[in-house]
DNA sequence: TTAGGGTTAG
């Protein structure tokens, strides 16, 4: 199996080396593409025959799969997993002693908490039909945003009245004469008198303002109305430093407020201040990147506010933003060579998680003879993310390999990534003892910092294997070693206590636990619970949760709402459903198409003509309908006497 | 905020 893939690494090896980059070695134009050029040079009877050519790691790979995986591998991995008899007996009798004291902790926590409220009837956050406002423009998930493309605007769009506007009315009240924009409620005492006093409000204080004005709203109205004094010349126009205009772009790119964001972009283009530097620009491809906008992200990339020449930092941003996009390796590898920017180890980082997760690890390999053979050195982030990439493909052996490899050959020491994520490996493989064993490796590795994440791996994985006895003991070494317990590691208990044990209240308890501890429950915390609930059949706990989500400072994102729509279908409770669904369409979350289809089947089994109409119609409206669903629920509605109010609505329909 | 892991669903 090694040997194979090494062949083929190595016949790959010619085309790799043909130049997927600007300026990598190899003008053949045809086989510019490593996709295609790996798919053309596939016989392996040709690969051969190119052997002399493999990398570095090609031959790290061959040799160790020639000696260790068939002959010493086996002994060096049982060197490695075998702990010497003092720490298995200590260990046993840890988990002992253990057994008891967890088991005793979590009775005592969960006697302490009272299980969820009992469901009161929703109708604040799940109003009926009357009530319910038509997805506006704001929110509707089809709403072309800035790049044209599909995009779902926040919530925090809209804008507040809070201190600011209570600071504009008692500034207008003490005299708008004098001041012809008020201050905000983050100017400071005297940036507000300088203001008044018809001192001038420089960009200085401009900056200084913005700086402490957290609402992006109300920065953004001060942005385009600093305060003038009417005894200063009126004539001259606000001069707006770099920093203002960086502060201001960066507060709208992070609250995704990007029409805004665009409008103050193409206001610096024209402006006479100084260009920017390129951490912003780098700011606001991110920003698009993390709204899934690749094609405001690629807009952004050439503005012309940004002066060129782009640099290779600029170039890994954008396609750093375009994989959270889930572009297409090829679609990355065009836009390297139309940027014609040497890349730099970052680059080809992206570029091979990309592959490894779109099309192969062989194609993830290609791009890593290219880096050596261009001299570019790999760095740890490198090797962790072939290491992720291996484990997640279940290839463990290999994933350890490497981990071997990049110690010999590279002289790189792993690190808390390459842990972790052989650590999962295990876990998932179900060899939680190796795990453990490997979490003391790391512990003794002085690059290797343990940290929480490694601790919530092990919680959950004990969990799963049924040894959630010994959870109290891992957590009370990571307690020892330093280590405080985060949200991620309490929501590996939740999880723990909800999928495995299908303990709702011993989940509740840890969540209490959670909080005491001062750790903020975040969507992951209450998807988790919801989850639970609906599984156990629970759904009114599960709605009484998402609806007090907000008070507790966490929204429901799109998977509680699918999860709560999911556990209300398969309980029958299509009322419900149509509410929740309701809800989501209002905030542009799109249902599941799994849960749809069950949706759509329930209702029209239900026989509910009205409804199934009702929820056929909100269904297109968000194009959420499979064809297939669409002609089995109509064939089912055209029989029933509503036939023709259907078929005008579907007229009136715009499908997407 | 140029790159990597660990807790939720699909």
């Amino acid at each position: 199996m090694t040997s194979q893939r090494t062949a083929l690494l190595i016949c790959s090896r010619r085309t790799a080396l043909m130049g997927l980059m600007p300026g990598a070695a190899g003008p053949d134009p045809e086989e510019a593409d490593p996709v295609a050029s790996s798919t053309r040079h596939s016989d392996p009877m040709r690969c051969r025959m190119d052997s002399t050519s493999s990398s570095a790691w090609s031959q790290a790979t061959r040799k160790s799969s020639q000696r260790c995986l068939k002959a010493s591998s086996a002994a060096s991995v049982a060197a490695v997993f075998s702990p010497p008899a003092c720490a298995r007996a200590s260990t046993t009798a840890a988990a002992a002693a253990t057994n008891s004291s967890y088991a005793a902790l979590r009775s005592s926590t969960v006697a302490s908490i009272p299980p969820p409220p009992p469901r009161k009837r929703r109708r604040s956050s799940l109003s009926d039909d009357s009530n319910r406002i038509a997805p506006n423009s704001t929110t509707t998930p089809s709403q072309a945003g800035p790049s044209g493309e599909n995009m779902r605007w926040p919530n925090r769009m809209g804008i507040r009245m809070g201190l600011h506007s209570i600071s504009c009315i008692w500034a207008r009240a003490q005299g708008p004469e004098l001041v012809s924009y008020s201050a905000t409620a983050s100017m400071t005492s005297e940036e507000f008198q300088a203001a008044m006093a018809g001192k001038k409000f420089s960009s200085y204080h401009l900056a200084a303002a913005l700086r402490r004005e957290l609402d992006p709203a109300a920065a953004l109205r001060l942005f385009l109305n600093p305060p003038t004094s009417a005894t200063a010349p009126s004539s001259a126009p606000f001069r707006y430093s770099l920093r203002c205009y960086d502060l201001i772009i960066s507060k709208l790119a992070a609250a995704r407020l990007f029409p805004a964001m665009e409008s103050v972009l193409s206001r610096l283009a024209s402006s006479s201040a100084p260009r920017p530097r390129e951490q912003l620009l780098c700011r606001v491809i991110s920003a698009y990147g993390r709204a899934r906008l690749p094609a405001a992200a690629r807009r952004a990339f050439a503005h012309p506010a940004f002066p060129e020449p782009r640099t290779v930092r600029a170039l890994n941003t954008l396609l750093h933003a375009l994989l959270a996009c889930r572009t297409p390796l090829h679609d990355l590898l065009a836009v390297c060579r139309d940027a014609r920017i040497p890349p730099d180890a970052c680059t080809y980082n992206i570029l091979m998680r990309a592959a490894a997760a779109s099309v192969s690890l062989e194609h993830a390999r290609l791009l890593f003879d290219e880096m050596l053979h261009r001299g570019i050195a790999p760095t740890v982030v490198t090797f962790s993310t072939f290491v992720a990439a291996l484990c997640d493909a279940g290839q463990l052996e290999d994933a350890f390999e490497l981990k071997g490899v990049m110690v010999r050959q590279y002289k790189l020491s792993p690190n808390a990534y390459v842990y972790a994520s052989l650590m999962k490996g295990l876990c998932e493989q179900g060899d939680v003892d190796a795990a453990v064993r490997l979490k003391e490796e790391m512990a003794g590795s002085a690059e290797a910092v343990l940290d929480s994440g490694v601790y919530a791996t092990l919680v959950r994985a004990l969990f799963r294997v049924g040894r959630k006895g010994e959870v109290t003991g891992l957590l009370e070494e990571m307690k020892g070693r330093g280590i405080v317990a985060d949200r991620v590691v309490y929501n590996a208990m939740i999880a723990g206590f909800c999928e495995d044990e299908r303990d709702p209240s011993a989940a509740f308890a840890v969540l209490d636990d959670m909080k005491k501890s001062g750790n903020k429950a975040d969507a992951v915390t209450y998807n988790t619970l919801v989850a639970g609930l609906c599984k156990l059949g629970r759904w009114p706990d599960a709605a009484e949760l998402v609806e007090d989500m907000p008070r507790q400072g966490c929204s429901p994102d799109v998977v509680t709402y699918r999860m709560l729509f999911d556990g209300m279908c398969a309980a029958g409770e299509f009322l419900e459903a149509d509410q929740v669904f309701n809800e989501m369409v209002f905030k542009g979350f799109a249902p599941s198409k799994d849960g749809v289809r069950k949706f759509v089947q329930g209702v029209e089994r239900g026989g509910d003509v009205a409804l199934l109409e009702l929820v056929l119609c909100r269904l297109a409206k968000v194009n959420a309908l499979e064809s297939s669903g669409w002609e089995k629920a109509v064939s089912g509605v055209l029989n029933g006497p509503s036939k023709l109010r259907l078929e005008k609505q579907l007229d009136s329909l715009q499908i997407a």
